[in-house]
Parts: structure tokens; sequence; C-alpha cells
DNA sequence: TACATTAATAACCTCTCAGTCATTAAACTA
DNA sequence: TAGTTTAATGACTGAGAGGTTATTAATGTA
């Protein structure tokens, strides 16, 4: 939505309704791209197509169009994830590798996973934000994959282990892969690439092998 | 040195030959804890005891102190790693454990680490700089990790695996505990905090019982 | 057509910060 | 001691960007 005005050639079109969702598709284009600090709210607001002084109609702060964005792309997928997960049938080991690798492929592999790069380079600046993420994502997604392990467990499947700290050794492989998507990943030759489904597959039965209760 | 005037009442003391290293120590503390675009050269200068022109009196702009700080302070002794891990006598799983204990101990736990952090952060931004991270440091270290999973194969001790997705799984932990300890880990509450050592023995033994051939 | 409502604008305000430069004074020289 | 050099300073500049508001114009209603 580059420029909305192509199909008309209205000077200022009212369109209240499709502003929020236009604005937010382009501050998650560029927030991506450059990050939260560098992103200027002017230049979102100009690949809305519209002026700066619109932006603040609709969001009353840059860091409350971030949150927005983060709503918008991250936090529903996770709920969408857990309540999937709650219906799989089958063995943990499976549904262990299954999570990890339809993360990749609705999020880890989407632009929007750039919310996740951008979370954790620029955390130590802006406080509030990685409350908010903290409170909004990372907490929900280690009460899933903590259920997982626990499934495991509690069907005999997995042998007792420290949840807190195997739950990292999940997560771990996951935020890797996203952050070298979207920081060495574009600087380094293609020979050098990393096959993440091949990476995650592979990560997913070692640890089922070294969770194993047999 | 956050005073160097505390031992002289002089207002103005002249040490041209000390100014530059205590620049570059003062910079390399406020990069690590703030990032590139969030430091203040005043906030350098301030800290090592000069006013904001003394600094571009000798650095001529805030990229060029940036990059002597890097060219500084990321000086490869990956190669003593390697030595040692060279003469190491024992199980491979027990290396490959030492060996991720000992990085964290002699690096990730260091201020020095906030430097990778930087480095993953900003690298869209300095792509030069990405490239001679990658070269100096990743290649090296992925190198090691590759030659300790080899020798555990040799052995006899480890399955035959895909090595180059594997040694992913011993990096993405450490990375993951570096990234944590640099953005989430200082405003997320102390019950939430990561047992890094602990973790990383935990990940260690996890991965050797995966990987193991019996 | 006349009027009311309000989405949208763009000029404006304020603050921050990298980088500059005329001035000051510390140290060296004769 | 007087004079010269230059390290060091801090007030200043100009650009950039978040946020505000008086004004404008698109739309709905009678």
């Amino acid at each position: 939505m580059q420029n909305a005005d192509l199909l008309s050639p209205h000077k200022r079109e009212r369109r209240k309704l499709a502003r929020p969702g236009e604005l937010l598709e382009a501050a998650l284009d560029l927030f991506v791209e450059k990050g939260f600090a560098a992103t200027r709210v002017e230049e979102v607001a100009a690949r809305a197509g519209v002026s700066k002084g619109t932006l603040f109609l609709y969001f009353p702060s840059k860091e409350e169009l971030f949150k927005a964005v983060v709503r918008e792309n991250v936090v529903a997928s996770v709920a969408q994830g857990a309540a999937e997960v709650a219906q799989f049938q089958g063995a943990s080991a499976d549904l262990l590798e299954w999570m990890m690798l339809e993360w990749w492929r609705r999020y880890g592999a989407t632009k929007a996973s750039g919310i996740s790069k951008l979370i954790m380079s620029e955390a130590s600046n802006f406080p509030d934000l990685a409350l908010f993420f903290r409170d909004e994502v990372i907490a929900p997604a280690h009460a899933l994959v903590r259920s997982v392990l626990q499934r495991g467990i509690d069907q005999g499947e997995f042998r007792p282990m420290p949840l807190e700290l195997t739950l990292h050794s999940v997560m771990a492989p996951l935020l890797f892969l996203v952050m070298w998507k979207h920081s060495m990943g574009p600087c380094c030759a293609s020979s050098e690439q990393i096959d993440p489904e091949a990476f995650i597959s592979q990560h997913a039965q070692l640890m089922a092998r070294g969770l194993s209760s047999d």
C-alpha cells in the first residue's frame, strides 16, 4: 500500500477503517528492516500513504504503534499454536518436532520474526517494550514448551528433567535461527546459509533422543 | 577511569598519550551497555574524564570511534581455545561440555561478550563489521566445534551425524545466553534468570546422550 | 444548497545530539 | 620571565525527529 491514492485522484481520502491496518503493515515493514529507534514515524506514515499527523490520530505514540504491531503479528500466533498443540495426538517426541517446525513455517520464516530480533537487539534501550514482550510473548511461549515437555514426562516417554533448563534448549535454536536470518544471514554467502527446517528437524530428534526414557 | 583528575587538582591535564586508551575503554563500556546508536559521544567523553571536543580531537567521528573499539577488543583469542581442545584427554562428551563451560567462563560471562551481541544487533547497519566478525570469530569457532564432533565420531563415541547442522546445536545455546544476558536479562526478575553454567551443563549432557553411539 | 461533523493535513514546537571553533591555559623553550 | 605551541574546553550550530494543533476539506444530513 505504498500509495493508496493511485486509484482515486482525491488528495484527502477519508478512510477511517482502513488506516490502522495500513499503518500497521507499513510499520511492520520498517521496524523489521531498520529497527525501532532507527525507524521514523514520518516514514511509516509516508509508506502508508498518509501524513505524520494522521498516524498520531490512530496511535498515541511511537511505542504504542510498535506494541500494536507486536499484538497484530506475534501474540495471536502464539495463542493459535497453543490451541493446536493441545489437540495433537501422537508421540511427544513427534509433537516437539512438529511444534518447532510449525513455528518456523508460520513465524520464523516470515518477516514478522524480525520483531523478535528487534526486541533482543533493542530491549536494553526500551525497557517498557522488553517487559511488554516478555509478558505477551515469551511467557506464553515458555508455558507452551513446558507443557509439551511435561506431556512427555507424564506419558512416560521422557525421563524426568529440569523443565526450566530444558525448555531453553528448545527455544535457543529457534531464536538462533531468527537472529541469524535477520543479522548475519543477509551478509553471508549462500554456501554458508543454514537450512532452517533441516536444522530444526535434526535438533528436535537430537533432543528427543536425549530426553528419551528408554 | 571515571575521573582522571582525582590525583591532581589541575582542571586541564594534558595527557596526549593516555587519552585514546581511556576513551576506548569508556566507549567499550557504553557501546556494550547501550548499543551504537543509543550511546552519546558526550557520555563517552565524560566517562573518560574529558570534554566532548577532546574526543573529536582523537577520533574523527562516532563511527570511527566504534570501529576502533571493535578492532581493539575483538582480538581473536579463539586460537587459544583450539590449542587447549587439542590437548584434551578424555571422553568426547566430556570435552564437549568442558569446551562449552570454558567458553562461558572466559568469554560469555565477561563484558567482552557484549560485542557479540552488539554485532548481531547492528550487523545490518554495518555490513563490513559483520563480515569481519564472521571471518575472524565465527568461522574459527565453527571449525573448533566441528573438530570436537568429528573427534567423537572418529573414536566411536558419537554416531555419524550431519556435522554442519549439529554444530549449530552447540552454538545456539551459547549465542542464546549472550543475547539474553545483554538484552532481556537485565529487565527480568531474578526468579526468571537463567543459570548459565547449569543450562550449558544440562544442554551438553542432553546433546551427548542424543549423539551417543550406544 | 446550506450546515455540521470530523478525517486529514502541514506548519510548527521542542528537544536531542553529532560535530565545530574561538578561546583558554598547560607545558616547553630560550 | 616572556613567548610559543598545542592540548583541552564548552558554548554554539544545524540537522533530525517525536509530538501538537490550527486549519482545511470530504462526507453526511436536511
